[in-house]
DNA sequence: GGATTGACGTGTC
DNA sequence: AGACACGCCAATC
């Protein structure tokens, strides 16, 4: 198994910064995917496997959605992170994820 | 090694 | 605005 496409995910949400938060798509683009976002996410399945874990919270759909929370091990975990973390989350959503978007592809 | 799958994305109805 | 459809691409069965 050795360094696949998912430790390229893993490690680069890793490196998202604190109270920031991106999106799958763009992590896919940054690694070169492009279109293979949905890869990513299902990366993100071995997210809490990983030592250390990958911030996967931090990670969200196109939309600022929080549409993987049911896949933390208390789903309501995934919004406590975020709102610890500075970020407001409102119905599952981020808000202003215009502001706290982190683009990988930019910043990097 | 072909078929299935999926924490997505964008467009359309 | 909400629901549905199709496309992408790599890992897994």
């Amino acid at each position: 198994m050795e360094q696949s496409f998912y430790d390229q995910v893993f490690e680069l949400v890793r490196l998202v910064p604190k109270g920031r938060v991106t999106s799958y798509g763009a992590v896919a683009k940054a690694l070169g995917a492009g279109g293979s976002a949905r890869m990513v996410g299902y990366a993100m399945a071995n997210a809490g496997m990983t030592s250390p874990a990958v911030p996967a919270h931090r990670v969200v759909n196109s939309s600022g959605l929080l549409t993987g929370r049911f896949h933390f091990s208390p789903p309501e975990r995934m919004q406590e992170l975020l709102e610890k973390e500075g970020i407001v989350v409102k119905d599952n959503k981020i808000k202003d994820f215009k502001q706290l978007f982190w683009d990988p592809l930019k910043e990097l």
